[in-house]
DNA sequence: GCAGCATACCTCGTAAGGCGAGGTATAGTA
DNA sequence: TACTATACCTCGCCTTACGAGGTATGCTGC
C-alpha cells in the first residue's frame, strides 16, 4: 500500500473501529486489520497522534486501565465524534463515487 | 468537500483522465469537475505542480502547443504512466474496498 | 477603446499529517 | 536468559495539497 494514501481518510477509519465498541490504541490496529484483511496495517507512529488527534478534538474521550499489569488506554466515541463520523461517512461516499466515476470514464 | 482527501489519490485521477485523450492543464481540471459532477474541483496551485510532477516520474510527456494565440502544454500519457495508471486502480481498488470493509462492519 | 471575464499558464510559502526510528515497560514462554 | 507479544509514547522528516499572487491573450459588451 503507497504511502499517505490514508492521509485524509483515517479520521474516518478510527472512528468507525471505535464506534463499534470502546478499544484500546493496539486493539484499534488489530480491528482494522482484520476487518480490511489485512490491507490496513497501521504502525504506531500513525495510530496513536491519530488518537491523540481525535481526543483533542473532542471526537474521542479516553480513560485509563489496568489489565494484567499492563496499562492501557480505552478511547471510546463522544456525541462528537458520533456525529463527526456520520459526516465522514457521507464525504466518504461522496469521494468514493466520485473517484469511480472517473475511473469509468477513462 | 473536506482539505487533503485528495491526497494520494490525485496521481491516479488525473492519469486516469489524461488516459482518455491528451489534454492540457485547463483541460484536465474541467474534465475532472465534469465527470465527477462537480465534486472534483481542483485548485490550480494543486492541478498544475501535479502535472509537473508526472512529468518528471515519466507518466506524462509534454509539448507546447499554440491555439488561437493561447499557448497550452498538452499532457499524454507515457509507456509508463499507463502501467503506473493499472497500479494505482489496483491499489485504489483494495484500499476502497478495505475502507468499505471497516464501515460495513462498524 | 476599455472593462471584465474566460482561458491558460506559473511559483512561492505554509501547513497538515503519515511514517520511520527510537524509546519505555510488563508478561509469558522457551 | 532471551525472545516475543503486548502496550504505550515522541521526535523529526518528507511529501504534497492549497491559497495567494503573478503573467498574458482573446472575446464580448458598453
Amino acid at each position: 500500500m503507497k504511502k499517505e494514501r490514508l492521509k485524509g481518510h483515517l479520521d474516518l477509519l478510527l472512528l468507525a473501529v471505535v464506534s463499534t465498541g470502546a478499544a484500546h490504541g493496539y486493539q484499534v490496529a488489530r480491528r482494522l486489520a482484520q476487518a480490511s484483511g489485512g490491507t490496513l496495517e497501521l504502525p504506531e507512529g500513525t495510530l496513536y497522534p491519530a488518537l491523540h488527534r481525535l481526543e483533542s478534538k473532542g471526537l474521542l474521550a479516553s480513560s485509563w486501565a489496568t489489565v494484567g499489569g499492563r496499562r492501557r488506554r480505552v478511547y471510546d466515541l463522544t456525541q462528537a465524534g458520533r456525529e463527526a463520523l456520520a459526516q465522514e461517512r457521507q464525504e466518504w461516499g461522496s469521494f468514493a463515487q466520485a473517484v469511480e466515476s472517473i475511473l469509468d470514464s477513462a
